[in-house]
DNA sequence: CAATGATGCGAGTATTTGCTCGTATCCAAC
DNA sequence: GTTGGATACGAGCAAATACTCGCATCATTG
């Protein structure tokens, strides 16, 4: 949380800047070089500032994480919106493609963020699967939903996030989410 | 590295109480909680001897990783060679089994040395994998081994290792087993 | 039993880094 | 325009911590 709302236009900027520099860091320079000094010094403003608005270094990264989750959780619910209704084959295409793209778009941060996903992140993800597979039921092959509920969760994620940290350029290729998609597909439905 | 090879029994006990310092400090502690004090104090020796034998601090984990990693290399040669004339349904079964088995037997120090397989022994992995898959070639479904070896040693890696960080009872679960199992035969052959 | 090198010691140093606080400037309200 | 709160500043403090160095002790060798 934020130590301070900020009042005016002027700080709420300076909180923003903040955040941007924060970011920056992480994906430039890695999280060993995040000091609180560099942060202020990137973002062109004084150290004081920044213990004005952020009570200490760790709550810098607590406010970016939380926005970033915060997108992506939304994200995540629409997409099941959308998804609910498809038959698992499409379902599993469009669940790939959205993890795959959710890699894509910012690996360096991603990856300095949230080595792995959050608790309270994955658990909404879990159950938006579960519901799925409950609802679907009557064409999977498998009979513990929590189970497949887990490792379908755990493949997608883990197994993306791994190829954005050690082969991201494999996310660029289209076979990539053919062999995802076909992995699921066969673990799931006959 | 070490800085310098201990001549005597002495100082040759006294690299191995520093490691198995190190590795309770991560096991019991945290990396956070690893200075070099701290491992001195553990191991009951001094700062001193201790930077008689490793250059820094880092050098302590690579040193500790290292031994690691030899062990896994060697038993994980040691298991293709057991596996290498089975069919692709029982060496999948063996193979998740050693995956598992490697994560169950020191979770925390496993986890707290490598996030992740470092790059070195993962391209041995694939190798093994991918001569196993190439000579198995007949008994698969996939055509495109590059990639199906990929799959399967992230899969295998990531989900298990994952899981270990995350809901470690679950390897416990002989039902766990089977699904790895399903997911990777399915995945492999008809 | 020297004598020499290996080993061990730990108080102290140098640096990094999170964070404070006194002061200066800006802005909004009346 | 004045006043009071909001904002900004950055030198410097305090604590943590990687690492050194001079000296003591031990083991081996001739």
């Amino acid at each position: 949380m934020l130590k301070k709302q900020p009042k005016q236009s002027r700080s709420r900027e300076t909180v923003e800047i903040l955040m941007q520099a924060t970011a920056r860091i992480l994906r430039q320079e890695g999280s060993e070089r995040l000091t609180t000094n560099r942060v202020a010094q990137v973002a062109g403003v004084s150290v004081g500032s920044l213990y004005q608005y952020f009570p200490n270094k760790e709550s810098l990264l607590d406010e970016l994480r939380a926005r970033y989750d915060a997108r992506f959780l939304e994200r995540l619910i629409q997409q099941f919106g959308r998804v609910a209704r498809l038959p698992v084959r499409e379902a599993v295409r469009e669940f790939a493609r959205f993890i795959i793209d959710v890699h894509r778009e910012d690996p360096a941060l991603h990856n300095a963020l949230s080595p792995e996903i959050p608790e309270p992140q994955h658990r909404t993800l879990r159950e938006l699967v579960r519901a799925y597979l409950e609802a679907h039921r009557g064409e999977l092959r498998r009979t513990d939903l929590e189970m497949a509920t887990y490792v379908v969760v755990e493949v997608g994620e883990s197994l993306v996030h791994n190829t954005a940290v050690r082969a991201p350029e494999r996310l660029e290729d289209p076979r990539f989410l053919e062999e995802v998609c076909d992995l699921m597909e066969r673990y799931l439905v006959d």
